[in-house]
DNA sequence: ACCTGAACACCGTTCAAGT
DNA sequence: ACCTGAACACCGTTCAAGT
C-alpha cells in the first residue's frame, strides 16, 4: 500500500493540465456528480471523467487510489449535501421521517454513488456529521444507548437499503424500466384464476402498488415501532435511578 | 427486436462445441451459478462463462439476448431453488419469517444475481410462483386483496433490498470488508466526547451492532405491524357482509 | 511535482464465415 | 442450425518518460 496520492500539503504545488484545468479532489468530486446528472450513471469512468476534466485518464490516479476511492468521496459529498438543508425541529419522530425522505431522494438523483455506498462506510467528514446527527436525535428523544444504536442501525440500512433499490431500478434506460412495468401488466395481469388464484384476484392491486416506491411506508412502519418502545421505556423509568451508561451493561 | 435467440423447439438440433460440450439455457445457468460459487461474483463475465463451458463467448448469444436475460434467468433458478425445499405449515406469521430468511440467505449465497434481481421482475416461472405463494399465505391469513398486497410489496422489497445489501457487502474482497470494519473501530470509537458526543456515548454498541445484518429485526418488525392489522381487521368484520371483492372497490 | 502516453489485461456485443 | 473468430468500442490501472 505505497503512497500513490498526494499529500494534501504538496497539491498547492500542482500544475494545470494541457487543457489549462487545475485538479483538486473537490473539483474532480463536483465534475463525477455533473457527469452523472447529465449523462446518467453509466456515464461515469475514469476515461470519461479525464475527458470531462480536460486531463488525462490516469492524472486522477493522483486524488483517488482506486474508482472506489472516487465513488466514497462521491457518497460523502452526497450526504453532506443532504445534512446541509436539514433543519432539526426538537420533534424526533418529524426530523428522522424528514431525513430519511431527504436520504432516499439524494440516493435517486445519484443511482450509482447510491448503490455503491449504501453498503460501504466512507469513516469521512460528512458521513461522521450524518451517523452523530441522527444518534443525537434519537438519545435527546430518550431512547437508552443501545436501543438508540439499533434504532440507528435500522433506520440508516432502511434508507440506504430502499434508496439503492429504487435508484438502482430508476437507472434502468427507459426502454428497459417500461419493459418491466410490462411485465405486471402483461404476465401477471393475464394469468387465469384457475392456476394462480392468488395472483388473478390481486391483479389490479399488483399493478397499481408495484409500480410506487415501498419505501415511505417502511419508514412510517419503523417509526411507529420506535415510538411505541419509547412509550415503554418512558412508562417504565418513573424512577429515573438508571445512570446514562447502564443499559450498555445489558449488550453481551 | 429481432429474434437471435435460438426458439424452443428448434434446440434438439443443437451441435457440440469444439470441446463436445452440447449447449442448454440450463447448462449456461447452472454453470453461471458453479462459477459464482467458486469463483465469486466478479468471476461471472462473458467470456469466462465461455471458456468455463468450453465453447466460444459468442455462442451464449443463442441463448440469451443480453447478459441481463442471463441474470434474470440465473435469478429465477435461484427462486425456484429457495422455494423447492419451502413448505407452508399454516401459520402465516411463521411462513413468511422462514420465507424471508431463506430469501436473504439465498442471496448471500449469490451476491451478484441478488444485487442483479434486487430491482428487476424476471416474469418467468418461479418467480410467479413466488409471488402466488406469499399472496396465498396473506389472503389465507385473513388479509383483504390491498392489504395483501401492500404487504407482499412490503415484504419482498424488504427481503431484496436487504439481501442485495448484505451481499454485496459480503461479496468485497476480504481484505476491503477488514478495512470496513476497521473504519468503525479505528475512526468512529475514537471521536473525542467534546466534538462527538452521541457517537462517543455509544461507540461500544456502535462497533458491535454495525458488524450485523438490521434484516432480522427488520423483518420481525414487519412480521409485527402485520399481526396488528390482522387483530384489528378481524376484530372490525364481526359480521362478514363484505363480498370477497368489496375491498377493492376502495382503491382509487 | 505533476501530468502524459503507451501498454496490459480485461470487458460486452456483432456479424460474416465456417461446419 | 449452430458455433467460431475476428473485430469494434470500450473498461481500470500501472509505470516510465516528459515538462
Amino acid at each position: 500500500m505505497s503512497e500513490r496520492v498526494v499529500p494534501p500539503a504538496a497539491r498547492r504545488r500542482r500544475r494545470p493540465t494541457k487543457h489549462g484545468v487545475v485538479l483538486s479532489e473537490e473539483l474532480i468530486v463536483d465534475t463525477a456528480l455533473r457527469l452523472i446528472e447529465e449523462h446518467g450513471a453509466d456515464a461515469l469512468s475514469v476515461r470519461r471523467l479525464g475527458r470531462a476534466l480536460g486531463a488525462d485518464p490516469s492524472s486522477l490516479y493522483r486524488y483517488f487510489r482506486h474508482t472506489d476511492d472516487l465513488m466514497l468521496a462521491i457518497a460523502d459529498e452526497l450526504i453532506g449535501r443532504t445534512l446541509r438543508t436539514w433543519r432539526p425541529t426538537g420533534d424526533w419522530r418529524a426530523d428522522l421521517r424528514d431525513l430519511g425522505l431527504r436520504m432516499h431522494a439524494g440516493a435517486l438523483a445519484h443511482p450509482r454513488a447510491a448503490v455503491l455506498s449504501s453498503y460501504r462506510v466512507t469513516g469521512r467528514e460528512y458521513e461522521i456529521q450524518a451517523v452523530e446527527t441522527v444518534l443525537g436525535v434519537l438519545r435527546e428523544a430518550g431512547f437508552p444507548d443501545a436501543e438508540a444504536v439499533r434504532i440507528y442501525h435500522a433506520f440508516v440500512d432502511q434508507a440506504l437499503a430502499h434508496g439503492a433499490l429504487d435508484s438502482a431500478s430508476a437507472a434502468m434506460p427507459k426502454a428497459a424500466r417500461e419493459a418491466e412495468a410490462a411485465v405486471w401488466r402483461a404476465t401477471y395481469a393475464r394469468l387465469p384464476a384457475d392456476t394462480h388464484p392468488h395472483i388473478a384476484a390481486t391483479a389490479r392491486h399488483l399493478v397499481a402498488d408495484m409500480a410506487r416506491s415501498s419505501y415511505p411506508a417502511a419508514l412510517e412502519l419503523l417509526l411507529g415501532a420506535s415510538a411505541g418502545r419509547l412509550a415503554e421505556i418512558r412508562s417504565r423509568s418513573g424512577h429515573p435511578t438508571a445512570t446514562p451508561d447502564s443499559s450498555a451493561k445489558a449488550v453481551p
